[in-house]
DNA sequence: GCTAATGATTGCTG
DNA sequence: CAGCAATCATTAGC
């Protein structure tokens, strides 16, 4: 609107001097959207915000710049078409400037009356001016509510993802509150983004205290599977007959979240129970693992309330012998090792 | 098409 | 402000 007035040249007053609030409201929110601003970088505001709302994962960087290009394209309409209006405008005063000219040879003409013509000209464009805007705004709008209510396009984690947070949920069922930077690390390992993360440990300590039985089988899955790989860490330190138990609880996955003695691999505890080590060569950490994990075990509970230097974790909310899930289930907590039911379980290990 | 699973959002709480 | 609980909206399996 800026170049309308400049471009007319004539002060057009009357509609611009009072700031109309709802063209101001429309001027500000094509501006905040990209669309109105310096030609350049289209839509970066509105992009950049919906990269943070709808994170960068990979996958979604193809919506995200489905989201750009399409945010572009209505940049591209809408400057077009205010080009096209300023001309219109433009030429239009200019003509009707020429008539009167003509005009003023054989009748007097007032600049008074040139002025007040150009004027209606003017309004009469700039509400165009304003419906142009109306229209773009609605349709950034319809689109940003395409494109950032993620809800509408959400897309399932890749199996490998759910794999590395499932992994880290069982392995560390009793306390299963990621620390940040344990987030930031399994974020990392699935690429989503870290409040992704919290949603996906939100939704999985619910639906987990909801409904234990129904996680059962995945919880020996996971439980045996860490076991298995741990198994595999312990095989190449200590080369034991060692059938097919579970180990040294190096919490699953290449041990990045570095609290190795968590305690927590309460399916493999059992096992470790049936004292498979000698402990001899094994190492003093290892061995020492081991005996935490005993320790742990033995402990009333269960619920590992000590954990000992687990800094990673956020204490939260682990009461003094319950676990994070009775809060309000007293039900089935059964198994002091942790598995809620997870009696029968072990024997599968 | 129906339903379960699942990721995200909302409202509330401490 | 993190987490919980309820709920929504989409995806995936049948």
């Amino acid at each position: 609107m800026v170049l309308v007035s400049a471009g007319l040249s004539i002060r057009g007053a009357q509609e611009e001097d009072p700031p109309d609030p709802q063209l101001m409201r429309l001027d500000n929110m094509l501006l905040a959207e990209g669309v109105s601003g310096p030609e350049k970088g289209g839509g970066s505001a509105a992009a950049a915000a919906a990269a943070a709302a709808s994170g960068g994962s990979s996958d979604n960087s193809i919506e995200h710049s489905d989201y750009r290009a399409k945010l572009t394209q209505i940049r591209q309409i809408y400057h077009t078409e205010l080009e096209k209006y300023e001309q219109a405008c433009n030429e239009f005063t200019t003509h009707v400037m020429n008539l009167l000219r003509e005009q003023s040879r054989t009748r007097p003409i007032s600049p008074k009356e040139i002025e007040r013509m150009v004027g209606i000209i003017h309004r009469k464009f700039s509400s165009i001016q304003m419906q142009l805007k109306q229209s773009t705004c609605e349709a950034v709008m319809i689109l940003r509510s395409r494109f950032l209510d993620a809800r509408r396009k959400r897309r399932n984690f890749s199996k490998q993802a759910t794999e590395i947070l499932n992994e880290y949920f069982y392995s560390h069922l009793s306390n299963p509150y990621p620390s940040e930077e344990a987030k930031e690390e399994l974020a990392k390992k699935c690429s989503i983004t870290v409040s992704q993360v919290s949603n996906w440990f939100g939704n999985k300590r619910i639906r987990y205290k909801k409904n234990i039985g129904k996680f059962q089988e995945e919880a020996n899955l996971y439980a045996a599977k860490t076991a298995v790989t741990a198994a595999h860490a312990v095989a190449a330190a200590v080369q034991n007959n060692q059938t097919n138990s579970p180990t040294t609880p190096n919490s699953g996955s290449s041990g990045s979240f570095n609290l190795p003695n968590s305690g927590d691999m309460f399916m493999n505890m059992q096992s470790l129970n049936g004292d498979s080590y000698q402990g001899s060569q094994v190492g003093a950490n290892v061995q020492s693992q081991v005996d935490t994990l005993r320790h742990v075990i033995n402990q009333t509970g269960g619920y590992n309330d000590g954990l000992g230097g687990n800094s990673l974790y956020s204490p939260h909310n682990l009461n003094a012998n319950g676990g994070w899930q009775d809060a309000t289930t007293p039900s089935s907590v059964t198994s002091p090792t942790e598995g809620p039911g997870s009696v029968h379980s072990d024997t599968s290990n």
